[in-house]
RNA sequence: GGGCUCGUAGUCUAGCUCGGUUAUGACGUCGCCUUUACAUGGCGAAGAUCCGGUGUUCAAAUCACCGCGGGCCCA
C-alpha cells in the first residue's frame, strides 16, 4: 500500500504555508462569548538585536497555555501588545545618532525614538508570528499609541481625584553640569583619588573620643546619624549614645547596622544626607529627617553655614583646613575611591532631594497579601518574591520620571501660586507641548500655565495592560465578560514590578484582582549557566535558530528542556537535536498513513495493552496540562511514542496489521487501534508542536484543524501497565538472540513465550516468526 | 554590600514532603550494525565524591546547621 504521506521527512518550511491557512481561515479570531479565557499577555520590549531567545521561549510557552485552554473548551482571547515606553529606547537612540536626548528638540527626539521601535519592533512580531503564536495580531496594541496613553492617563486622573497621589521630595541622582537628573542606567563608575579624613567625634555624656572616617567632610552639616556594625564589640557600649558632630556641634545618635563594615576606617560610619545611595538607603530605613546640604546649583546650601555657596569639592578644602586647625583631625589617607559619575559630563553625580508625584501604596499593602493569598501561583515557589516583597515595601511609589519617551504626566502649574491643574480624562495630553485647558488658575485666577515636562514610570504604564485588554472604561460588556482575566503568565525577574504593579494599580481602580493565576517563568541562560549578553558575546539569536530548526523544533525543545520556574539554558545544538523526535513522530505517522483509517476492529490482548498504556500517558498529560507545566507531557509523549508505541506496539502489531495469517476482524483491530493511538498523540502534541501536529492531522484524519478538537478524555479500560516491562524485555531477549546468532529479524527462531505473556502469543509468534510450540 | 532563590553525569531530569533499591529516564559522547515505516534509525557501553563540611541516626541525595557556587531583584 502507498502511504498517504510521502516525504521523508517534516519539512520545517511547511511551516509557513500552515500560518497562512489560519490566518486565512482565522483560527485564532477572538469573538467575545461566555466562557471567555483571558490571558494578560506580557508586551515585550523592542530594545535592540538581537530579541532574546529565552524570551522567544517564553513566548512559545506563553502560547501552549493559549492552546491549552483552547483545546480545553475555553473561548482564548489572546492580546498582542508591544510595550514602547521607557529608557531603553531613548538610549539606543542616542548611541545609534551619536545625541544627547537633553540636547536634541523633544519632539525631534521623540519621532527619532519612534522610528527606531518601529523598527525593532517589526522583528519582533516577525518572530512572534513564526513561532506560532495564536494570539490576537490583527488588534494588537502598543503602549505609546494615543489610546493606550490617553487610557494610563485616565487611569492617572482616576487616582488623582481620589486622592491617592501626593507630591513629596526624594533624592535623585543629579548631575548639576547638565542641571538634570539622571536615571541609574547612566552612571558610570570610576576610582578616583581622594582623602579619607579621620576626624574627632565626642560622646556627649563621657566626653570620649570617637573617629570617624569619611570621604566627604563637607557634608557634616547633613550629618543625623552614625552607625556602627552591631558586631563590633568597640562600640558596643556605646549604642544609642548622643555624639557631638565636630564643628556644626550637631548631637547625632549611634545607630547599630549590619552595612557598616568593621574593618573600613574606624569601623563607624557617618550618615548623611546624601553622601551616596547607601546614605539614601539608611535615610528611608531609619527614617530620618533630610537635610539639604547641596543645591540644585551644585553649590552648598545655607544648613553649610559658612560653607554656604562653595563647590562641594572646595568646601571639603576647607573644612579640612579648619578641621585640622581646631585639632579634630586625627589623620588622613591618600585612597582612590569608586565614584559615580554622570556619563554624559563626566562630573561626579550628586544626590539631591527633589520633589516628585507619588502613589500611595503602604496603605494598601495588607489587602496586597491577601489578593497574593488568593491568587494561583505556577509554580507555588514563586509566590514567595512577590510576599517577599510587599514585606520589604517602606515607601510609596514614585511615579514621575524627568525622561522624554514615556506617557506625559496630565498636569500643569499655575504661574502665579503653582498651583497643580489637572484636566478632564477623555483626551490625550501633552503639557510640554499643549496649551493649558484651563482658562485661568482655580485658586488665584491667574491664566498663564506651565506644562508637566515629566513622564510617568513605564510600570504606571504597563500595570494597567490587563484593565487595557479588556477594555476597562470602555466597553462595559466587553469588561465584564473578560476581567477579572484568567492567568498573567510574565517572567520571575519582574515579580517585584510588573506583577505587583498590576495588583496594585488594578486593584485601586477596579477593586478587585486582575487575574486568578500568575504563571512564573524563570531566566534564559547561556550554555555554560551565565546569563546572556550582548556585550558578553554569548546572546544567541532566536532567529535564524527558528528559521533553521523550525518553531515545532523550537518550542518542543522549549517544553522539554525547561523546568517550570526554572532558569534554563540555552544551546543550539540541543535544540536541533529536539528535531529527532519530530522526525520519529513523522515516521510513524508516514507508515501508519499507509493502512485505511477505519472505525473499529477486534481488539486483541496487545491492542487493548496499548490503549491502557495511552490511557496512563492522556492521564499524565492532562495533569501536566491543568499546571501550565508542558515539561510533563512533552517528555510523557516523547517516551510513550517512541519507547511503547513505536519501539514495542508497532512492531508487535504489524505482521496482524498486514492481515498474514490473522482474520480481517483481527487485522482491523490493530489498524483501528495504530490510528486511534496515533490520532491521541497528534492531539496531546497540539498544544506544544501545533505545526506538525495540524499538518499530519490534515492529512491523515480530517480536514477540519486539530486546534479545533479538544484534549483526548480518559477512557474506562483495565490498568495493564504491568504487561509492559515483561513485553519489552521478552522483545529484547529475541532481537538480542538472533542478533547474537546473526539471524536476520525475519528468519525463524525457536523461543518460548512465557507463561505471563500467554495472551500475546498470537501476535508476539508472528511478530518474531518464532516456530510454533 | 543586602534580600530572595536554586544547586543530582557535559546538559535536562526522576527520587527529597514521609531517611533504607544497584540513584530513574532522556539528550549528547563513544563502539558496533545498511535491518523490515524511520541511519533524522537500531543495539550496546562509558559517564554522578547526589555542591562542600559538620551534626542527628544502625542507616542521609533525602532531616538540621554552617559554608561555597549560580541566578534574580535591590543598593
Amino acid at each position: 500500500m502507498e502511504p498517504k504521506i510521502a516525504e521523508k521527512a517534516w519539512d520545517p518550511k511547511l511551516e509557513n504555508a500552515i500560518l497562512k491557512k489560519w490566518e486565512e481561515e482565522k483560527l485564532y479570531d477572538f469573538q467575545l462569548c461566555d466562557n471567555n479565557y483571558t490571558i494578560d499577555t506580557p508586551p515585550p520590549y523592542p530594545s535592540g538585536r538581537p530579541w532574546h531567545i529565552g524570551a522567544a521561549s517564553h513566548y512559545a510557552q506563553i502560547d501552549m497555555i493559549a492552546r491549552t485552554a483552547r483545546m480545553s473548551g475555553k473561548n482564548v482571547y489572546f492580546p498582542i501588545g508591544i510595550d514602547r515606553n521607557g529608557l531603553p529606547v531613548e538610549l539606543y537612540t542616542e548611541k545609534k545618532h551619536g545625541i544627547r536626548m537633553r540636547e536634541t528638540e523633544r519632539g525631534k527626539f521623540l519621532e527619532l525614538c519612534k522610528n527606531a521601535l518601529d523598527d525593532l519592533e517589526a522583528e519582533m512580531i516577525q518572530i512572534m508570528k513564526s513561532l506560532g503564536l495564536s494570539g490576537d495580531f490583527k488588534n494588537y496594541y502598543r503602549t505609546d499609541s494615543e489610546d493606550y496613553r490617553k487610557f494610563t492617563q485616565e487611569t492617572f486622573i482616576d487616582l488623582w481625584k481620589k486622592g491617592a497621589i501626593y507630591l513629596a521630595t526624594r533624592p535623585n541622582n543629579y548631575d548639576w553640569v547638565s542641571g538634570t537628573t539622571i536615571a541609574d542606567a547612566e552612571i558610570v563608575y570610576e576610582e578616583i583619588p581622594t582623602k579619607l579624613v579621620y576626624m574627632k567625634f565626642i560622646t556627649k555624656e563621657t566626653k570620649k573620643q570617637i573617629i570617624i572616617a569619611s570621604t566627604r567632610p563637607e557634608l557634616l552639616c547633613a550629618c543625623k546619624t552614625v552607625i556602627v556594625n552591631p558586631n563590633d564589640e568597640r562600640y558596643s557600649d556605646l549604642i544609642g549614645k548622643e555624639l557631638i558632630v565636630p564643628l556644626t556641634n550637631n548631637e547625632v545618635k549611634i545607630t547599630p547596622h549590619h552595612s557598616a563594615k568593621i574593618e573600613f576606617g574606624s569601623g563607624a560610619v557617618m550618615v548623611c544626607s546624601y553622601g551616596d545611595q547607601n546614605d539614601v538607603a539608611l535615610f528611608r530605613e531609619l527614617q530620618l529627617v533630610e537635610v539639604i546640604a547641596i543645591g540644585l546649583d551644585g553649590r552648598m546650601t545655607e544648613v553649610a553655614g559658612e560653607y554656604q555657596g562653595l563647590k562641594p569639592k572646595q568646601a571639603r578644602t576647607k573644612i579640612i583646613e579648619d578641621l585640622e586647625n581646631s585639632n579634630l583631625v586625627e589623620k588622613i589617607e591618600d585612597i582612590s575611591h569608586r565614584t559615580p559619575l554622570s556619563e554624559r559630563s563626566k562630573t561626579p553625580i550628586e544626590i539631591v532631594p527633589m520633589e516628585e508625584y507619588y502613589l500611595k501604596q503602604k496603605d494598601s499593602l495588607e489587602k496586597m497579601k491577601k489578593l497574593g493569598e488568593e491568587i494561583e501561583f505556577y509554580p507555588n515557589m514563586h509566590k514567595q518574591i512577590l510576599m517577599n516583597w510587599l514585606e520589604s515595601i517602606s515607601i510609596d511609589w514614585p511615579i514621575s520620571r524627568r525622561r522624554f519617551y514615556g506617557t506625559e504626566i496630565p498636569i500643569w502649574h499655575c504661574n502665579e501660586c503653582s498651583e497643580p491643574f489637572v484636566p478632564e480624562s477623555g483626551k490625550y495630553y501633552r503639557p510640554w507641548k499643549d496649551k493649558c485647558p484651563a482658562e485661568k488658575c482655580a485658586k488665584c485666577g491667574n491664566t498663564e500655565f506651565t506644562g508637566e515636562e515629566r513622564t510617568f514610570d513605564t510600570w504606571m504604564d504597563s500595570s494597567v495592560s490587563p484593565l487595557f485588554v479588556t477594555k476597562f472604561n470602555r466597553d462595559e460588556e466587553f469588561f465584564k465578560k473578560t476581567y477579572p482575566t484568567a492567568i498573567r503568565p510574565q517572567a520571575k525577574d519582574i515579580v517585584r514590578t510588573w506583577l505587583y504593579y498590576t495588583l496594585l494599580r488594578c486593584e485601586k481602580l477596579t477593586g478587585e484582582k486582575p487575574w486568578s493565576e500568575a504563571w512564573i517563568m524563570g531566566y534564559g541562560l547561556d550554555e555554560k549557566g551565565m546569563k546572556m549578553s550582548k556585550s558578553k558575546g554569548n546572546a544567541i539569536d532566536p532567529l535564524p535558530v527558528i528559521e533553521k530548526s523550525g518553531a515545532d523544533t523550537f518550542r518542543f525543545w522549549s517544553a522539554s528542556e525547561i523546568n517550570q520556574g526554572y532558569d534554563f539554558r540555552c544551546s543550539e545544538q540541543k535544540i536541533e537535536s529536539t528535531r529527532k523526535f519530530l522526525s520519529k513522530l513523522w515516521n510513524v505517522s508516514r507508515f501508519l498513513s499507509s493502512f485505511p483509517i477505519i472505525k473499529s476492529g477486534q481488539l486483541s490482548e496487545s491492542d487493548k495493552w496499548i490503549l491502557s498504556e495511552l490511557n496512563k500517558l492522556i492521564s499524565v498529560c492532562k495533569e501536566g496540562y491543568s499546571k501550565y507545566n508542558f515539561f510533563i507531557p512533552s517528555t510523557a509523549i516523547r517516551e510513550f511514542t517512541w519507547n511503547i508505541f513505536a519501539a514495542q506496539y508497532i512492531e508487535i502489531a504489524k505482521a496482524r496489521a498486514y492481515g498474514i495469517g490473522f482474520t480481517d476482524e483481527e487485522r482491523d483491530g490493530a489498524i483501528f487501534t495504530l490510528h486511534k493511538v496515533l490520532s491521541t498523540i497528534l492531539k496531546l502534541l497540539a498544544p506544544i508542536t501545533p505545526f506538525i501536529t495540524e499538518h499530519l492531522w490534515q492529512t491523515l484524519y480530517s480536514q477540519d484543524s486539530i486546534h479545533k478538537e479538544n484534549l483526548p478524555d480518559i477512557e474506562n479500560v483495565d490498568d495493564m501497565s504491568e504487561m509492559t516491562q515483561l513485553l519489552s524485555e521478552f522483545n529484547s531477549k529475541v532481537w538480542n538472540e538472533k542478533k547474537q546468532k546473526e539471524l536476520s529479524l525475519k528468519d525463524s527462531i525457536k523461543i518460548d513465550v512465557p507463561e505471563t505473556l500467554s495472551q500475546f502469543k498470537k501476535d508476539l509468534i508472528a511478530m518474531h516468526n518464532l516456530e510454533s510450540n
